[in-house]
RNA sequence: GGUGAGGUGGCUGAGUGGUCGAAAGCGGCGCUUUGCUAAAGCGUUGUACCUCUAAAGGGUACCGAGGGUUCGAAUCCCUCCCUCACCGCCA
């Protein structure tokens, strides 16, 4: 969340930022500022009466000890308690209102990040490879895996419903030697530090990282909302040190998680509904680090190459994009997004979306860390996928299919997988 | 799931209704002493918020969390969370 003493020392700043994402936001700060005024009147008041209560509390026990009377005092008191219930009461709710105003404000752009409206403005910054040809038209993931028996679309939907996917036999196994790889590759080359974490979170952890409480549709939730699926390991590995004050000598902390994901794409019905793009439970291997607020914005240059040397391990094509203001997720200050070719899709797909969240997470969970000087600061974090396993699953199954549509396993993943091909 | 004990400052640990934000010790920081190290002595040492400000200052809140009783709560009551022990069950 925003800093409420930057709103209020910077307004102007803050709206005209947030208005790079959206019209509408600017509002939203003058309405806070309102609520954040009234509420400290009232708190300054509540407490010059606590103060005054506190003296005359300390006479009665003062008098009450020497047997003198107190009635006077104990009135006055009296009178002042229920002034102090009223006011408070008020102030409590304006302080609620305030919190509930500000975790819905998304977080600013960066001052370097384009400005655009949605993503057709978001700028291509790198590419590697170039798209592969075929001599003829590829096939599509779901065509090559039905084919070959690697996953099992209608029986999965038999048990689970639409958007779930049941990977079998060498399709299974190739999705174990995948994800083996890429967590060998961030933690024994990359320097993270691999966590299994739980895939069950508190409430407060899905506020912490943003998705709550403006996504709660997303998300699935168990016992009465107390509980939720991950959506992204993102929550729980951001969310380790939440209400902590660490040292800045512990810092940079990275971290790695093969997890699983879940998300009910309430907003995208219909869409991508064939094969594994877009499901309601897919793998994913996730980077998340947590930093100073000095060295965040090269850490997330390096996260990035990171989960880039993945798709360049593997021999893929792919582009950098650069999220516009307008297509920023909503607690990231920048992004970039990395898209691989499919070829049977013949597009792009979002298989990593790196971004700095600064110190906009660490405010929401109450994540600090001790700088040099002794000083309590928030820290920043960051997160990127490295990578999606689905999606990274389509794009290499479609890009290394043969003309016998026979699928080869590249080089680096073979003693991962156990075999070299698959037909 | 059952029963019992317990959660106090960076740590250990006192404190059972009134100058308690909280004794004492340890640790940390500063100064003195010192050939170096060590030791000793003295001093200092939490967080958030409000107000005021050039700076300083003043104030409020915080003894797991939330609520209640009371003129007044670390202390009494209720709910929740967590830790520990034992029992039951179990991958």
């Amino acid at each position: 969340m925003l800093d409420i003493r930057l709103i209020r020392a910077r307004p102007d700043f803050v709206r005209e930022r947030l208005a790079t994402r959206s019209s509408e936001l600017p509002q939203q700060v003058d309405d806070v500022l309102k609520i954040d005024s009234e509420r400290r009147q009232m708190e300054t008041r509540v407490q010059q009466l606590n103060a005054e209560r506190n003296k005359l509390s300390k006479q009665i026990g003062m008098l009450r000890s020497k047997k003198e009377s107190s009635a006077e005092q104990e009135s006055n008191v009296r009178a002042i308690g229920d002034e102090i219930d009223r006011l408070s009461q008020a102030s409590a709710a304006a302080a609620e209102l305030q919190t509930t105003l500000l975790l819905g404000i998304p977080n600013l752009p960066h001052a370097n990040v384009p400005i655009g409206a949605d993503a057709g403005a978001n700028p291509e910054v790198r590419v590697w490879n170039e798209k592969p040809v075929f001599s003829y038209q590829p096939l599509d993931h779901v065509e090559l895996g039905t084919k070959l028996g690697l996953f099992d679309l209608e029986r999965a939907v038999k048990i689970s419903g639409t958007g779930f996917v049941c990977f079998t036999n060498l399709g299974a196994r190739l999705q174990r030697g995948l994800t083996q790889f890429l967590l060998d590759l961030q933690t024994i080359e990359n320097g993270y530090v691999e966590i299994c974490p739980p895939h069950l979170v508190r409430r407060e952890c899905m506020v912490g990282t943003g998705q709550l409480p403006k996504f709660e549709k997303d998300a699935y939730e168990l016992e009465e909302g107390q509980t939720f699926l991950i959506p992204t390991a993102e929550v729980p590995l951001t969310n380790l040190y939440r209400n902590e004050i660490l040292s800045y000598q512990d810092l940079p902390k990275y971290l790695v998680a093969h997890t699983p994901c879940f998300r009910r794409e309430a907003g995208s019905a219909g869409r991508d509904t064939r094969g594994l793009i877009r499901i309601h439970q897919f793998n994913k291997v996730e980077l998340v680090k947590i930093t100073t607020p000095e060295t965040s914005y090269q850490e997330l240059e390096k996260l990035t190459a990171d989960a880039e040397k993945v798709l360049e391990r593997l021999d893929l094509h792919y582009r950098r994009i650069e999220l516009c203001t307008g297509d920023l997720g909503f607690s990231m200050a920048k992004t970039y997004d990395l898209e691989v070719w499919a070829p049977g899709q013949g597009r792009y797909l979002e298989v990593s979306s790196c971004s700095n969240a600064e110190d906009y997470q660490a405010r929401r969970m109450n994540l600090k860390f001790k700088d040099v000087d002794g000083k309590n600061r928030f820290c920043h974090t960051m997160n990127g996928s490295g990578t999606a396993l689905a999606r990274l699953y389509v794009a290499l199954v479609e890009t290394y299919q043969q003309p016998d549509r026979s699928i080869l396993i590249p080089e680096p993943l073979r003693d991962y997988v156990g075999f070299k091909e698959i037909r």
